[in-house]
RNA sequence: GCGGGCGUGGCGAAAUUGGUAGACGCAACGGACUUAAAAUCCGUAGGGCCGAGAGGCUCGUGCCGGUUCGACCCCGGCCGCCCGCACCA
């Protein structure tokens, strides 16, 4: 008996996989589809052991549905635009196409050596032209009809990466890759208009039942609708240019517009524009606004920063009551209209601003325990609920029917209307980038902005650009963008900037669908989508899920694909951590140069080769600049890619953070070889089919594997891998008490049984020892075709049930019962029973409570 | 500040969702095999107390309380950690 040899089996049998050509999806089939997808990777040049554990989910999902009698599909690609090829390129003087198809081939190699069961014949990277040109063909489409805009507006600068970033890119005031702190600038920007789906999207969600709640919940509040009053404040006196109808506003608390204390506009405001214009000092005063960041700790300590503008406006409901309107560094341009009333008894901010700058603070709401002649407010807000006082015809409502009644008064006098406000803001998808998807239009001085023709798509990237220097060398590339008009065949030029590399992500799952049609959908995506299974890290929540969201939504309105949902179940896994090693000098250590020894319960740490002591540090994310990452090629060559995907999936629940560690990678490989032994140390293996269960230790393993058979099902529909992988241990210690060795035909057929399914069921994890095993049984054709075992649900029950009896909760004995025993019938055994009766003396018996065929609990004083 | 999640042995965790808490794995310890080691196999193991022993008693799922015959699970209140959002009117 040898031990299993995955060097030998692996090669082995991923080459019969690719021969027989059995992952391919086929298009058309009588069984149902399953689309399994997994988010793609970014081609950075090397698999580590985090996208393992993501593919290998998948992949036990895709397996065990195409046994399951699916038509899977289960396809790969490559999210292969964006900056890390650019600084490649600038490091090394090299091409970014180069480096980023070099890294393509070379994870491709190792993602297929992790042997999943992928249709590569799908496969494609966004920065191919046929790819990125179709998305051009997208981008004209959703321009024409009015989804795609283009406006000059503040946007998100990234000083360091030299780009405008979407605001679902800025995390805590920061780029989401350079870590540096946003500027705002103004900027002639593309946008696509994800606004005009807010509620649509918003909506969707609740459709969305096999999604983490959290994931709906954090878009939910990116999303941020609220509903309130638009109203214009009339000014007093002559109001300013294009203010004639006065001075709009978004509030949600119209109940309290009789505490108005101040009106207040953000100093990006038009009306603060012009007055600056005019006036020196409110030009420095909001110069002097733009200085703060945006940072949380720098919003946490801002100090509220007033001027007064001098103009009055008129309160709606008074008309001889005026208020004064102040610029404020609060006040945010891009929410509601940039303006606010200020209700400083009832908002905290607007107290803040209230007690610094001396202004009125008068309280409209009454706390429920508040008596109206003594209550006012210090520095603290009342926000809760109560009702309204001080407010004329409000006086006496609740905050929600004061609300209603103040809205109709100032429909009614048509000043305002109800309004619903979304905090989600359009997408700004233009990057001032040279590797990306270039936006497909000409700049013509005659004719303005022009689409280029779609038969002249795709507008190609040229070779040769430069990328030594900062910035967008597409912009500068000598000759790129001279070009003719489309329309009027006058000199023009080209648009150099390229789009958002979430916008290639956002439908490149209808692409995988029929990834070779000549349109950018073709007709199969109908018969595909949704995707059934989605997994990815759950640092996409608001990014490429809502993206990929919206875009689905565009494209069925767009007539390209029949859903509305682009993903109908999704789940986020958790990351792969490892420890940290530290020499004393502070620098990182490879894990792979690193020893570990137990001295007296201690563990140290030492490099291997020169026995230098290092310090064992926090267990981490896996990152290159920590050293502590890990590659399954490391691993593959020591216990094959069957024992990294089997230990991914083990110890801890996927969602979960699993930590990588080698004893961990023993023990998976321990339990390969303990099942490979069951199957390579049977003679009689091959013997027949599994027989009737003639004897009891037949019947006891038989029982065992249609439980195992029932729990591993429901481990993979539940996403409880970890809890598969504990049976699979079992199965291999229930098969090791009942050896073949000297068994009598029946516990030879139920082995027989139970390997069957054992192979099968460890197919999904262990996909080419899972063959061997099969081929081992003398199956002829492969396991990765082979259909999914059915167990049977009388070999789930046991025909007798060990029932604990408890006495007021407490165990105290326990009783044999057949199993479904009625009430009656356990609580004669139980009271029967010897031990149970001693420990009875004295107590008299006031209730039986019996739960069928688990326990038993008696009530007795 | 707002929203959400989590808290179980030395460690990763499990518990069919109210019914024997700690399956399975890792690490540890004892034994077998071996000249020896590795590998492998068998076994032990939540804490405390009692007992020579078989065994028994008792406490135990972050803390306090509640509901229930029965609570890791449900309810209320704390504590701690993690994540997301945030001057959003």
């Amino acid at each position: 008996m040898a031990r299993y040899n995955p060097k030998e089996t692996e090669p082995k049998w991923r080459a019969a996989w690719a021969e027989a050509d059995v992952f391919r999806a086929a298009d058309a089939s009588d069984k149902p589809k399953f689309y399994m997808l997994e988010m793609f990777p970014y081609p950075s040049g090397k698999i580590h052991v985090g996208h393992a554990r993501n593919y290998a989910m998948g992949d036990v999902v895709a397996r065990f549905k195409r046994a399951r009698g699916f038509n899977v599909l289960h396809p790969m690609g490559w999210d292969a635009f964006g900056l890390p090829a650019e600084n490649a390129a600038a490091e090394r003087g090299i091409d970014p196409s180069a480096w980023t198809y070099d890294n393509i081939d070379a994870m491709r190699g190792e993602l297929q050596r992790l042997g999943l069961s992928i249709d590569w014949s799908r496969e494609f990277a966004t920065c191919d032209p046929e790819y990125y040109g179709q998305q051009q063909a997208l981008f004209l489409r959703l321009w024409k009809r009015g989804l795609i805009y283009r406006k000059e507006g503040l946007v998100n600068w990234d000083p360091v990466d030299m780009t405008v970033l979407a605001n679902e890119q800025v995390i805590d005031g920061r780029g989401w890759r350079s870590g540096a702190p946003v500027e705002r600038r103004k900027l002639n920007q593309w946008f696509m208009r994800i606004t005009q789906y807010a509620d649509a999207l918003l909506e969707g969600l609740k459709t969305l039942d096999r999604w983490p709640e959290k994931v709906r919940l954090m878009q939910e509040n990116w999303i941020g609708k609220s509903r309130g009053l638009r109203m214009n404040w009339l000014f007093a006196g002559v109001a300013p240019e294009g203010l004639e109808a006065g001075l709009p506003v978004y509030t949600t608390r119209p109940d309290t517009l009789y505490g108005a204390s101040f009106m207040a506009i953000a100093p990006e405001h038009p009306l603060a524009e012009r007055l600056a214009a005019a006036d020196p000092k409110i030009a420095a005063f909001i110069a002097d606004c733009r200085k703060g960041g945006t940072s949380e700790a720098e919003i946490e300590s801002a100090e509220k920063l007033g001027f007064d503008t001098g103009l009055r406006v008129v309160h709606p409901f008074d008309p001889t009551w005026e208020i004064p309107v102040w610029i404020a560094n609060f006040v945010l341009m891009d929410y509601g209209t940039g303006a606010i009333f200020g209700c400083p008894a009832h908002d905290q901010r607007d107290l803040d601003f209230a007690r610094k700058y001396g202004l009125p603070v008068k309280a409209v709401v009454l706390p429920p325990d508040g008596d109206a002649a003594t209550f006012a407010v210090a520095n603290e807000a009342y926000v809760g609920p109560g009702r309204v006082f001080n407010s004329d015809f409000m006086d006496g409502l609740e905050v929600e029917p004061a609300k209603a009644a103040a809205i109709g008064r100032i429909e009614a006098a048509g000043q305002g209307e109800g309004a619903t406000v979304y905090r989600l803001r359009d997408w700004g998808v233009a990057r001032q980038r040279g590797w990306g998807t270039p936006i497909p239009v000409v700049h013509c001085a005659a004719c303005g902005i022009v689409a280029v023709p779609e038969d002249q798509l795709p507008v190609r990237l040229p070779t040769g650009m430069d990328f030594s220097k900062p910035g967008n060398a597409l912009a500068r590339h000598p000759t790129w963008k001279q070009t003719t008009c489309p329309t009027c065949a006058g000199p023009a030029e080209r648009e150099t900037d390229t789009l958002d590399t979430f916008v290639d992500s956002s439908w490149y799952f209808a692409r995988f669908a029929d990834p070779h049609a000549a349109q950018p959908i073709g007709p199969a995506a109908k018969q595909w989508l949704p995707v059934d299974q989605y997994i990815g890290g759950i640092e996409h929540a608001v990014l490429h899920l809502l993206y990929a969201r919206f875009m689905t939504r565009a494209l069925k309105d767009e007539g390209l694909v029949d859903v509305e949902e682009p993903f109908s179940g999704l789940f986020t896994q958790g990351m792969v951590t490892h420890e940290t090693y530290r020499r004393q000098s502070g620098d990182w250590v490879d894990p792979r140069e690193v020893e570990i020894t137990t001295e007296a319960g201690l563990r140290r740490a030492v490099i291997a080769e020169t026995g230098e002591q290092v310090v064992i540090g926090d267990v981490e994310k896996m990152s290159k600049s920590k050293r502590n990452v890990v590659a399954p090629a490391d691993i593959a060559d020591a216990y094959g890619v069957d024992a990294a995907r089997l230990f991914v999936l083990s110890d801890s629940p996927p969602d979960r953070d699993v930590q990588w560690t080698n004893a961990g990678v023993e023990g998976a490989w321990r339990l390969i070889n303990r099942v490979w032994a069951e199957f390579d140390g049977d003679e009689s293996i091959t013997a027949g089919d599994a027989g009737p269960a003639d004897d009891a230790a037949a019947l006891e393993l038989r029982r065992f594997t249609h439980r195992a058979i029932k729990a591993v099902e429901g481990a993979i529909e539940g996403f409880r891998f970890n809890s598969a992988v504990a049976r699979f241990h079992e199965f291999a210690g229930a098969l090791r008490a009942h050896p073949a060795d000297g068994a009598g035909p029946a516990v030879l057929a139920a082995r027989r049984e139970a390997l069957s399914a054992l192979a099968r069921m460890i197919s999904p994890y262990a996909p080419h020892l899972a063959e061997e095993c099969w081929q081992r049984l003398g199956e002829t054709g492969l396991i990765a075709s082979a259909p999914w075992p059915v167990f049977d649900p009388a070999l789930t029950e046991d025909d007798e049930k060990i029932l604990p009896v408890q006495i007021n909760g407490k165990r105290r004995g326990e009783i044999r019962a057949p199993a479904g025993a009625s009430e009656a019938e356990v609580e004669k055994l139980v009271l029967g029973d010897a031990e149970i009766a001693r420990r009875l003396e004295g107590l008299t018996i006031r209730k039986v409570i019996v739960v069928k065929d688990r326990i038993v609990n008696l009530v007795a004083g």
